[in-house]
DNA sequence: TAACGTCTGTGCGGTATCGTACACAATATA
DNA sequence: TATATTGTGTACGATACCGCACAGACGTTA
């Protein structure tokens, strides 16, 4: 069945900024693909044959060290694009891309994907704007690692996480935050059992409910702010093309 | 005095890959500047009014917490160019840049720089290629904060300025040091006296001198030799455009 | 030569996080 | 219903780094 939606979580703010008609070129190449939980879009030094656009899903872009040990260095939704490095011009990667909820997107060959984006229109230009929003936040990130403690880190990647969906539990365990934050996980064990007791947050073997958006804001360090700031402003950018063309997201 | 040189470290990489016809209208924009140490070329949240590009000089890119803790999240040279948000079509910016060792560059006028860049051609390409460069280092310096030590941090760091340099004498205080790695500078006193018992590095108020690259290179943490190579990469792909308008540099 | 400011060395208690180990609880599978 | 698997809670010593305090050494300027 396909269920055609006017809220905005349902498109990929990129592809819906694009005007009518260059969105039209690209359109017959679109395949509108599910992106469950856990399924990894590309390693580490992979060739890059696609280009994803989220639009329910969210995709946690990660760095992998030597040792296993992995960092995350930025999330992706429907804000944004994935494959950045090789409409950049280099089709290898350097990080592993990794869906963190499961929802559905659009994925587009390289090749077309490449070719409308060296056209220098308006997928190039929304492109560069989402390419800045994801510098920022990685530098955000850097200096986040460096500075703050686990408990604020929880706290700032929670509120972004449910700032991407409707409802307000996650589908994720303590063992997959602590991969992505780079930490262990008795450490959110912790953090999330103050959170717990502090009445913001409740769980359940793999299930996560926020019930107090700000007091989650209160404990957040300065980083959630800054990135949501900065992703508003983007979005608003994006916007400077408006049109209509808002494409379904098939729900099982 | 002009001095002409051949030397590759004394012409920025990105200038220098431009085809011949479309760098010579570059040419007359572009101003030879001095960029002494410890000069902010701009402020987080600054308007930009130019594009950077090094030619001897070291540039670093910091980010600022509230507290004024900082975090280095990216080092520019003459393989880069300074102010990529403002190519990119945010003319705000979400860092600090600050130069790290003194040299000189070429700074030219936003508005031109961003209408070269708009043309889609060479410069937008070759940027482009070192926008992704850049996306490596910064996500290699999240993941790095995250789990490696000072001394290992440090190490890096040393490895990573020398390269850049002609000489293996470089001018920085312990506590510049430590504001850019963000951590203490007691923590870097330690660090480096290590490093002086074992014989790798020498240093005297405000200077340090690197005796023994390949020690320092086995204490080093593995992001040295990814950014390296990815560097290395990176500037292959530059030439591939390849002409021979070498600028000098003026010298005091 | 003296005085000053800057840079570096050192010590010490406090704390966040780690590594490891193990117990228990919830859910899935047989 | 029994059993295996996965997720969560807890404890404890080790360690890296922090914050602070102060001493001394170097280099510059008067």
């Amino acid at each position: 069945m396909i269920i055609t939606s006017t809220q905005a979580s349902n498109h990929n703010r990129i592809l819906a900024a694009m005007p009518v008609d260059e969105f039209e070129r690209l359109k017959p190449h679109l395949e509108l693909i599910q992106m469950p939980l856990g399924s990894v879009l590309y390693e580490f030094s992979d060739r890059l044959q696609h280009v994803w656009f989220p639009m329910t899903a969210i995709v946690s872009l990660q760095y992998i060290m030597e040792d296993g040990a992995s960092t995350e260095i930025a999330g992706v939704g429907n804000e944004g694009v994935l494959s950045v490095s090789l409409l950049m011009g280099d089709s290898t990667t350097s990080n592993r891309a990794i869906v963190q909820t499961g929802g559905c997107g659009y994925r587009l060959n390289a090749g077309l994907a490449l070719q409308e984006f060296n056209r220098a229109e308006s997928l190039q230009r929304i492109s560069l704007l989402y390419f800045q929003m994801l510098i920022t936040q990685m530098s955000l990130m850097a200096a986040c690692n460096r500075h703050h403690s686990i408990e604020q880190q929880l706290c700032r990647w929670l509120l972004l996480t449910i700032d991407r969906l409707t409802s307000n539990e996650l589908i994720m365990t303590q063992e997959l935050i602590a991969s992505m934050l780079g930490v262990r996980r008795e450490g959110i064990t912790e953090a999330a059992g103050n959170l717990k007791n502090a009445g913001f947050i409740n769980y359940r073997r793999g299930h996560i409910t926020v019930l107090d958006r700000s007091g989650l804001e209160t404990l957040a360090c300065e980083c959630y702010q800054v990135i949501k700031k900065k992703s508003e402003g983007l979005l608003s950018t994006y916007s400077n093309v408006n049109n209509s063309h808002t494409q379904a997201c098939r729900k099982k």
